[in-house]
DNA sequence: GTACTCTATATGGGAAAAACATATAGGTGA
DNA sequence: TCACCTATATGTTTTTCCCATATAGAGTAC
């Protein structure tokens, strides 16, 4: 896993597996219109740090790939603009509540990390308030 | 993976990989107090939520196995009580310094979790604000 | 015109992680 | 004695991840 930059040497012996949150990020930008294509996904996902560090190319194809299998989104191939042909994808009902239920999933989540956060902290002297 | 109990299909369907995390919560446990040995860390680590549905104890023991090779806990066995001998874990102060950097790569992932919480309920039209 | 780079999609393969199963053993109660 | 609970540990299979590589259209430089 390629690690964040800009961290310490503990942070970096800890930064894996916070997992990698690829399907949510893909839903949340096929649904936002920020980008319909893998290739300009990829740098969409990677900016938004929602994943676990950088996430490579044949992850994002793959996980679209997978997504259309599940009727999530739906693809075409563009072949209008010049380069090589982009398939572009569509998120579909399906999809939307998909992404519904990652909200949830994650909100969940985020609660059970928040309260870690605060517990920890407190355990650890109340220092680090960052 | 075991998934969580109490979860709608599409839930149950989105549940996977948000990661695991027993490591910062077997960290954190040790470091309460709460628990010492796996049998009993297994229970609380399932309970505190922090982890991607229910752990089994072979990732537990395995966990704290390299939590020791790293130096980050120390045990002891103990054969006081009645019942099988109970190994007892205890935090050192490398454990300590790793719990507080799971601390500072959390939060930094529960903002960016809060984000996605946000910007996708707007995106989807603000429904289910829970 | 061919070498290089960027865009774009896709897949192969090895390594690591996770999930599931099983083994061992002390103790307790029916 | 059989079942069950506590307790630790490991074997095996399946899944996921990461890195590399393949293919190919188009633009630029030389």
């Amino acid at each position: 896993m390629r690690r964040g930059r800009g961290w310490g040497r503990m942070e970096q012996a800890v930064a894996t597996r916070l997992s990698r949150l690829v399907e949510p990020a893909l839903l949340y930008l096929l649904g936002s219109g920020a980008a319909a294509h893998g290739y300009d996904l990829l740098g969409e996902v990677n900016q938004m740090g929602l994943t676990d560090a950088q996430v490579d190319a044949g992850a994002i194809y793959r996980a679209l790939r997978q997504l259309e299998e599940e009727g999530a989104v739906v693809s075409t191939w563009d072949t209008s603009g010049p380069g090589p042909a982009r398939r572009n994808y569509e998120l579909t009902d399906l999809g939307r509540a998909r992404l519904t239920a990652w909200v949830s999933v994650i909100e969940r989540r985020t609660d059970a990390l928040q309260q870690f956060v605060e517990r920890t902290r407190k355990l650890l002297g109340d220092r680090n308030t960052d």
